[in-house]
DNA sequence: CGATAAATGAAAATGATTGTCATGAAGATC
DNA sequence: GATCTTCATGACAATCATTTTCATTTATCG
């Protein structure tokens, strides 16, 4: 009756391990293709299908952040515990994980004061670093 | 020597005042294919790729925001004085202006400590209104 | 009124992502 | 270890927003 609670364990299987480890220790967003692109440089046999479904399941698990780059391709990095949200460079795209208690409380007050329930929300900070 | 300044002013057409009207007097966010809908639903003719240029060029004179959606889509509005952030139900996609001086000067003192400049950013809120 | 260069738009091209489905391989069971 | 059931894989086709191409139309200027 708990479809819902996946009792299942994804299978471990050579091919998300190999995806998992290109990610693991590497702190900035990667897009499937440059994941793709990756694993094939290091000998690695995979599919590009196969590389997207398993960040999306990953992205879906919470295990990583995803989100949209200005060209529109969607980049994954592994997730750190905790909520958070970034700070981008326009110019390099090196990013900085932010927090901020004060605006997941604002967040949720200005939900709840217009009747809104079961708030979440995405937030990203755009600059230009000091090295560009 | 300054082709940078645009000396030259985009021409009066009909389709780029169309697009203009659709836009004026809306606060929401729409894609270019809502708007060329919308446009063809009035009975006016004109193209999805004059729709997508112009809003493009519109975007990149700084007269149109640009977000883009989980869909991956690029939606435009436009460019309202003061800056706001939107409370979006996820049921019926109903839509609420909201503004926080609080985040926005949060934004700008991350990003500041972190050594960044020329700070924009997005935040999207998303809940269940009280009708869904 | 022309001349001229920008604007338009239909159709084809692009490029990221997703769907399809036959084959391969985990994990459970004997 | 052999077998079975089911999920995972991947080559390829399909999708879908957006861009490019290029012949035609049209603002705007002189």
């Amino acid at each position: 009756m708990n479809e819902t609670t996946a009792p299942v364990p994804p299978r471990r299987t050579r091919q998300r391990t190999a995806v998992e480890g290109i990610l693991t220790g590497l702190a900035e967003f990667r897009t499937a293709q440059q994941i793709h692109d990756e694993l094939r440089r290091q000998g690695d046999r995979i599919g590009l299908t196969t590389v997207y479904r398993t960040l999306q399941l990953m992205s879906e698990g919470g295990e990583l952040d995803a989100i949209r780059n200005a060209e529109g391709e969607t980049a994954y990095r592994r997730c750190s515990g905790g909520h958070h949200h970034h700070l981008v460079c326009r110019s390099c795209g090196r990013t900085v994980e932010v927090s901020g208690p004060a605006v997941e409380r604002w967040a949720n007050a200005v939900a709840a004061q217009h009747g809104f329930t079961d708030v979440s929300h995405d937030l990203e900070i755009f600059g230009t670093c000091s090295a560009c």
